[in-house]
DNA sequence: CTTGACTCCGTACCCATGTACAGGGTGTAG
DNA sequence: CTACACCCTGTACATGGGTACGGAGTCAAG
């Protein structure tokens, strides 16, 4: 008798829009644990689809799988391990605050590349991406 | 008579802070334009300094090479081309924007997980990345 | 004229992050 | 029973963005 409820690798790759083969991978990579089997067949809690989603945003924000890794260990361990993953996140948190700076400093670049050189028709125009984006904002890595 | 000032590919690396052969690597995938040789070796001007530090600047906010060669490619071009870039260029002041939206709440995210939970030493503390990242706020990608 | 730092070209290799089979098993609906 | 959708493991391939290496040439200083 079949669990028509029960969280297959399909399910939880559509739940969280990703591949199957891409949830599979990840427990290759100990990025997530791979769960127990139902007759073979792995058995997700939904506790896990709140994982890979968590997987999918920490790397839209710029983590690398080893970084997610990282914290995804550390998260559920001792009070100890709590203190350098706290450092972590205030570092990572600097990093994403010097991102913003440098997205903010970008836009403002292409602002005034589109105003100053595709919204006239002159052709002279001195203005082009060189000059929009040689202000003083730098890059960080 | 060597010209001391002369920019080399090595030069040019240092300069931008890349490889050698991350210049040639440009150069081969048409991302930047091979300088005039003087005797068999690359002669490069001034502005092809900027030109480099513009394609990791570029890179660094997000464009992948083919944009960045995009870019580029029109930017010396005729009126109706500017028009095209100058489109791409406001959809990714859009895409940016809403990055940088993203990396807000991620910021929020983590200053709530650090503080709540690498902060104190309750080992009991319910917060984890989970709860800490499980607002509605969305990824984008 | 030799040495050392630099360059040339071409090709092969590397890492991160998946994606795609091949060859098989399982479970339920018709 | 058979078809079908789904799952398994293992391995190979793909893509973006470099990085390294072999074997050879060039130049200026000692």
């Amino acid at each position: 008798m079949k669990d028509m409820n029960a969280i297959t690798i399909g399910v939880l790759a559509k739940s969280a829009n990703v591949g199957v083969e891409t949830i599979r991978f990840y427990e290759r990579k100990d990025i997530i644990q791979q769960p127990p089997k139902v007759g073979g067949f792995r058995h997700y809690s939904a506790e896990d689809v709140r994982v890979v989603r968590l997987v999918k945003k920490l790397q839209s924000i710029g983590f690398t799988l080893d970084e997610i890794k990282e914290f995804l260990l550390v998260n559920h361990c001792c009070s100890e391990s709590k203190q350098v993953i706290r450092q972590k996140s205030l570092d990572k948190i600097a990093e994403l605050n010097q991102k913003i700076v440098e997205l903010q400093g970008a836009v403002n670049a292409l602002e005034t590349f589109a105003n100053t050189c595709g919204n006239n028709h002159n052709e002279a125009s001195s203005c082009d991406l060189l000059d929009c984006f040689d202000n003083d904002w730098e890059c960080c890595s």
